[in-house]
DNA sequence: ACAGCAATTGAGACTCAGTCTCAACTAGGG
DNA sequence: CCCTAGTTGAGACTGAGTCTCAATTGCTGT
């Protein structure tokens, strides 16, 4: 299966630094793999809780911070005050557009767009090593519905109802 | 002098909203337009201290809501995990190249990024309404120092000594 | 100048994401 | 199977930002 090919990338990662793969690991590679694609760090607590595994969230963001390092997990900004994470299977890079008014994600990859961002970083004398680009406005079929957003740069907030986790 | 026209901005913008223009709204737009370009809602807290201008940061933030919707400031993502500010002089827009290392901050503007983006959202039939790229890396003297950054895609936390403000 | 009232303010409680601490608990090499 | 470095969870803590509410202030009409 996929997820534990993802399992032992991590290992890999994990052994190399002189750390273990602990069970509250394996389970969070397991969960992030399995499913979710774009997710936050809280609702990784959540869906934990709800599936009886134990795990704090000291560990969940300990985790998160080291499948960053490893390369296997992005951290992105959605437009939104906080940060939300994606898996990275491939190893394509890609941008997003959100929806303000949805809420929805709708991935793209445009490799004229990142080729002019090199020439502007070279023009500048710039070394890149990240880039993050998010256009907000509103999607096909919120538009058709005549949706119309709070604010142009925030995301309306429906929401899940994933909310009195701590406790 | 300049920034009492921005001044007058504000106030033909809140006048059309049936809002008022205080003393505490005013020192604000003076205090942001005489010399912050790029700015954090706390730093502005702690200057207004500093000249012992006597205003709250609950005021402060909904100044600063007020004056992003009127389109004098602007919020963007500096690769922090936390909002920072910037005036809009013109009506230039432009992006962020940050350096990592030392936290400069180059801005540029490339019509032909624009209308590239502009493409993909018509090809996704999304209406676009608002934008941010930022590209992080390092700045040509960090890079010619030799400075290597802590994280790709965390601005180094040397900064402001503007802390213990709250009591 | 003045009353009336909606808009505004500040203090501080609160929220929420994320970090830190520390004692108790593994994993796994020797 | 022992030892130890690495790991964990509970919960205290932080920092940015929001909310509440009583007290205050700036207009509008008089």
């Amino acid at each position: 299966m996929q997820v534990e090919r993802e399992i032992g990338r991590f290992q890999n990662f994990l052994q190399g630094q002189g750390l273990k793969l602990t069970s509250e690991r394996a389970s969070l590679v397991r969960e992030i793999f399995a499913t979710h694609y774009h997710f936050e760090a809280d609702e990784l607590l959540f869906k934990m809780k709800e599936k009886s595994v134990k795990i704090s969230r000291a560990t969940i963001y300990r985790t998160l911070e080291l499948l960053v390092k490893s390369g296997m997990v992005r951290r992105v900004h959605l437009g939104e005050d906080h940060y939300h994470y994606e898996h990275v299977t491939g190893n394509s890079h890609h941008d997003h557009l959100i929806c303000t008014t949805c809420g929805a994600v709708i991935e793209f990859h445009d490799p004229s767009l990142e080729a002019r961002q090199r020439d502007i970083c070279e023009r500048k004398k710039f070394i890149p090593t990240f880039h993050n680009l998010q256009i907000l406005g509103i999607c096909e079929s919120c538009s058709k519905k005549g949706e119309l957003p709070d604010a142009p740069d925030r995301v309306k907030m429906i929401q899940l109802g994933a909310l009195q986790l701590r406790k």
